[in-house]
DNA sequence: ACGCTAGTTCGAGATCTGTCAAACTACGAG
DNA sequence: CTCGTAGTTTGACAGATCTCGAACTAGCGT
């Protein structure tokens, strides 16, 4: 379970995998998530850096906790704790060196889906 | 169980997703597992159309009829009917207008993770 | 010390997923 | 029709995953 091995990126991080421990298969498994989708794309704000119930997620905070674990231990994002909460960053630059691109373009692709809200069905069946 | 509609792509295509119905945590699902991912960054090859059994993977023919139901089911490739056999190819136009940049990252990522098998030796030593 | 806020840990349950073996279907060749 | 090849379906099983509630820990303010 647990390998995700003590990096000491900052004084006060959780756990986080190395850049060469991320794998691709458990960020894909990461971000194949809605709930987590969804603090990635929060999280992809330009700097922000929330504390994990600053998210509003239609989950409990212990599932809120589950699923910034497994983010965190897939190495896309990093938890530094900050007085009694936790900041959550993504982790942009080791990603796009990794894996050029590939945020960005969940990202993109997450972003758009997302205005469902505003706009829902923009496509007419007659054009 | 069967939710994926039977769009007429092609005379001999099976059931897949219609573009707007592709969604992009199944496709981030499907690409997460080590199987499907592999199946696809062979498919990746340029002009590939490659029957189930023309991979060679570390499963057993049923698994590899799940694995390659997830995919389309997801969007991924599309499965189309050959006489005996079933021509596989990657839907990579549909993916790419829905999420532009998203296979080529996620092939380039895993393309680069493979060397160690097929271009092993192929580092040329000397110039 | 006391309580408040933020978050974790610990079961537990329901569902999903990957895997296999065995039996089955479908097409083409002889 | 019979055989072989290609793939599906079914049933089963182990393990992962998502979810919750309840109890727990840790820092801050008073």
């Amino acid at each position: 379970m647990g390998g995700v091995p003590e990096t000491e990126t900052a004084p006060d991080a959780l756990p986080e995998p190395r850049p060469d421990e991320i794998r691709l298969e458990s960020v894909l498994h990461a971000l194949a998530d809605p709930v987590r989708l969804r603090i990635v794309t929060e999280l992809a704000e330009p700097g922000a850096e929330l504390n994990c119930l600053a998210f509003d997620l239609p989950v409990t905070k212990s599932t809120s906790t589950h699923h910034f674990r497994v983010l965190r231990e897939a190495g896309v994002l990093r938890q530094v704790r900050r007085g009694t909460s936790k900041m959550n960053t993504l982790r942009r630059a080791d990603l796009a060196q990794l894996y050029p691109g590939l945020l960005e373009s969940v990202l993109a692709a997450a972003a758009d889906r997302r205005p469902h809200e505003r706009a829902a069905q923009d496509r007419s069946p007659q054009g």
